[in-house]
DNA sequence: GGATGATATGTCCAATATGACATATATTCC
DNA sequence: GGAATATATGTCATATTGGACATATCATCC
């Protein structure tokens, strides 16, 4: 993960530390943060692409616009379960969840 | 899912209630059962493949036995977050992950 | 530049998930 | 049948996540 990103993630509350390879810490943190990030991207592109404001995702969910905001955001009060649950509310398949968690550390072609 | 599959979810504390497919509820309901069905599965056959005691694995987790043992039952108090966290520690990628989530209500060949 | 609607951010406290522990129940070996 | 080891189940207190609300920021339109 670059500076950027680091810096964006503890913005979002995370805390990261230093890495800690060396107790096999780090390469499972960040997998499970891309995850997060992966999934909240897709969220918010379905949730647009369907024009519902955050509003009306919430309702559906009986949830707030707030925690949607936050959702989106990647804050780290926001439980993977959430996300996914909130990815199924917007018509994803299982399918489509695995392939978004699946893709979620590809790393771009130089 | 089957009447001999709901019996032990109910066992394992979930709280299913009868169908609610007009609310639209039931469809992400059960995909999210199966998805951390699935993962459980995969959790503990990783584990035992690689000749872990639960033990061994919740001190890796910084866990304990106990919550181990829940989690490859499938008890309601798992969180989705600590599957996944479960199975990376367990050496699986993002990728793999995602596959077995992504699988996690394929049905089979009749 | 001020409405209006959407999204972001911060804070409460209620609900849920967590690790830890005790103890029960397998399973295996002698 | 009884050690020894692994796994299951129940219960606590603490920590994390939740919905709700207030309020801030941002965009768009007039």
């Amino acid at each position: 993960m670059n500076e950027a990103k680091t810096a964006k993630l503890e913005r979002a509350g995370w805390k990261l530390g230093t890495p800690k390879e060396f107790l096999g810490l780090t390469e499972e943190e960040s997998a499970l943060i891309e995850i997060k990030l992966a999934l909240a991207r897709g969220i918010k592109e379905r949730r647009l692409s369907q024009r519902l404001t955050q509003e009306e995702l919430a309702k559906q969910l009986r949830s707030s616009q707030s925690r949607i905001a936050k959702m989106e955001a990647s804050d780290a009060t926001v439980s993977m379960d959430f996300l996914v649950r909130s990815f199924l509310a917007l018509g994803a398949t299982t399918q489509e969840v695995g392939r978004v968690i699946a893709r979620s550390s590809a790393v771009p072609a130089a």
